[in-house]
RNA sequence: GCCCCAAUGGCGCAGUGGAUAGCGCGUUUGGUUGCGGACCAAAAGGUCGGGAGUUCGAAUCUCUCUUGGGGCACCA
């Protein structure tokens, strides 16, 4: 990347500096290259100077103008000195030179290798499986997936994971719900339970499984009848889940089942580790977890909060891995906790990710000190764990918040969006916030104007590239001749000179360093601000430089700078996990 | 009460300790005998929530206050 090359050279010049005598010798300090926010002084800028002021004991500009003596820059760039401040300004001709690397590198255009082959798994979606992917899962499974493509093009090795949650106190919630509307359709007077899931997709999966094994289930215990028929349930809601997360290009490598902790007996594997530390604690009947080893102080029943676990400042986790009170089949499941345990467990030592990523939405906020206490305590790099929490949606319809649940069956699905205002505009509207922002989805709004989404704007720069293109191969039918001149000039001698055709080199360049940016910040929402950036600078460029009928070296040159910037158009979109068209 | 997140033009949001804080929408005024007008240009609009601190330098880091969102169950 080119920042990195001039620091590179930033440093070597203030080693030749100091061997030469020009600068007292002293450590150089990590310091950063970046953009001026003016762009008339220049592409790049280092404040080096001025954290060398106190170590060499020299005003700050004479050591920029001493750092700018030494520079070697082979004509990459241009440096200029102001006060402190080193400005670099790329060359015309290095600049030129860009666009066929651009070329050259195709699809991979982009990507960059801080990852070096590290493996990271980046877990997203895992909505509960009670209920078909609703649009407030939907930002969930965008941010993730669109950060596995950005970590993937950073270098990273990439798994993409699906955590299904199919134990526990919502799924026999839900078992119930499905056998109660299966024996209702039967004709049995079955009531609906209490805490049952509302939905009319319940139905539809009943109605389902009596289409194709009638009666069985009610011939078998109820409790039996109840657990198949919950997991029928899942497996049908889950076959849905993957269908609508392909419909917004989304794909999954593993789907894993928070049960199978259980089966497989990993749970009860990694269990010993803690109490061999003395970090597992009985109490009421209760086993637990404490950080600490302290004893559980004041715990009575439900709803009041042990003591010691009150003041998360000072750091002492409590939490509950396995009580009788929490579900009547220990055999199930202990508590979600117990399965986070065994599932960091699994993801950092059995699978050895090198870092694993969790997708969290806000409601899990509280979550992360106790997970990070049970890495921490199970001997783990807590470092090699990132939560990511990212603030919900608010629905809005009609001018008014739409409360959804799953419970109670009101749920606005992923599909209901997609078929109002499409895939591309769904993904960019869920991307295009820092994920500490909420989003505000007025559903009537973007449907509304669902022609303006920003979206089209950059696929609009696409399609009219691509017609660029289809124009210059039709021309090259209608006259031989002037294909032959076409052809013949690569524009290899052509060098880019005028203010919208570097402009727009400089903003391809600037996909690199969005790709770092989203890989190491892990905030997703950085390209869709670029891709509105560089479409904008293209459409200068399109207002100012003519691409056809030039002169054949000129158009040659722009015929290669606008499939640049086609493939820069493109990649991005593919990041995002978007279309390119070629028509619109 | 405790913990986490946020506060930046009218509205919605970007912003990597660095120079004169940007973008979209909206508003006002303009632009095409040009490769796609789903376009472009210009203008107006800012004490970056208040206060203190660290630093050569703070929208950015620290503390504090205010306001808003979320979380604090033997639920998930």
């Amino acid at each position: 990347m080119i920042r990195e090359q001039l620091k590179r050279r930033i440093t070597q010049a203030i080693q030749v500096a100091q061997v030469a005598g020009d600068l007292p010798p002293f450590d150089v300090p990590a310091f950063t290259v970046d953009h001026p926010r003016q762009a008339q002084l220049g592409d790049y800028s280092a404040s080096v100077a001025m954290q060398l002021a106190r170590p060499a004991h020299m005003p700050p500009a004479q050591i920029a103008e001493r750092i700018a003596d030494r520079l070697a820059l082979d004509g990459m760039a241009a440096v200029d000195t102001a006060g402190a401040y080193l400005n670099f300004r790329l060359s015309p001709q290095y600049l030129t030179d860009q666009v066929d690397r651009i070329l050259a590198a195709g699809a991979a255009w982009g990507n960059i290798d801080i990852g070096a082959g590290k493996s990271v798994q980046v877990e997203h979606g895992s909505a509960n499986p009670t209920g078909p992917l609703t649009v407030a899962s939907g930002r969930n499974v965008v941010i993730g997936d669109t950060l596995a493509n950005a970590l993937s093009a950073a270098g990273y090795t990439v798994q993409r994971e699906w955590y299904v949650n199919d134990a526990g106190n919502q799924i026999r919630h839900f078992g119930e719900s499905v056998y109660a509307r299966y024996a209702q359709a039967l004709g049995v007077d079955e009531p609906f339970p209490e805490d049952g899931y509302q939905g009319d997709y319940i139905n539809d999966i009943a109605k389902a499984v009596i289409d194709k094994d009638g009666d069985r289930y009610l011939k078998m215990p109820r409790a039996d009848a109840r657990r198949a028929l919950g997991k029928l349930g899942i497996d049908s809601i889950m076959d849905g889940v993957r269908a609508s997360l392909a419909r917004v290009g989304i794909h999954h490598d593993n789907f894993f089942s928070e049960r199978s902790l259980y089966e497989s007996g990993r749970f009860e594997r990694v269990l010993p580790l803690l109490r061999d530390k003395g970090l597992l604690v009985e109490y009421d009947g209760a086993l637990w977890f404490s950080e600490d080893g302290s004893p559980i102080r004041n715990s009575e029943g439900r709803g009041e909060k042990p003591e010691n676990a009150v003041k998360k400042n000072e750091a002492v986790q409590v939490v509950v891995i396995r009580s009788p009170k929490v579900i009547a089949e220990p055999s199930e499941r202990p508590t979600y906790f117990a399965s986070d345990i065994a599932y960091v467990w699994d993801k950092l030592v059995e699978r050895h990710f090198d870092r694993a990523i969790y997708v969290w939405g806000e409601d899990h906020q509280g979550d992360v000190p106790r997970l990070m206490a049970v890495t921490r305590a199970l001997g783990l790099d807590t470092s090699r764990i990132v939560l990511l929490i990212y603030r919900f949606i608010t629905l809005m319809r009609n001018g008014q918040e739409v409360r959804m649940g799953k419970r109670s069956g009101n749920i606005i699905t992923l599909d209901d969006v997609v078929d109002e205002v499409g895939a591309d505009a769904t993904r960019f509207v869920l991307l295009s916030r820092s994920i500490d922002t909420k989003i505000v989805f007025d559903l009537d709004l973007v449907k509304k104007q669902s022609d303006e989404n920003p979206v089209y704007y950059v696929q609009y720069a696409h399609a009219r590239i691509s017609s660029i293109l289809r124009k210059a191969r039709e021309e090259s039918g209608d006259n031989k001749a002037g294909a032959a001149r076409q052809s013949q000039s690569t524009g290899a001698g052509y060098q880019f000179a005028h203010p919208s055709e570097l402009a727009l080199i400089r903003k391809l360049l600037e996909l690199e360093e969005v790709v770092e940016q989203v890989a190491t910040q892990l905030q997703p929402h950085h390209f869709t601000t670029y891709a509105q950036s560089l479409a904008t600078t293209f459409s200068a460029f399109y207002r100012d430089c003519r691409v056809l009928g030039e002169a054949p070296e000129v158009s040659a040159a722009r015929m290669k700078l606008v499939q640049a910037t086609r493939a820069t158009l493109a990649r991005t979109l593919a990041l995002m996990g978007m279309s390119a068209p070629e028509r619109m």
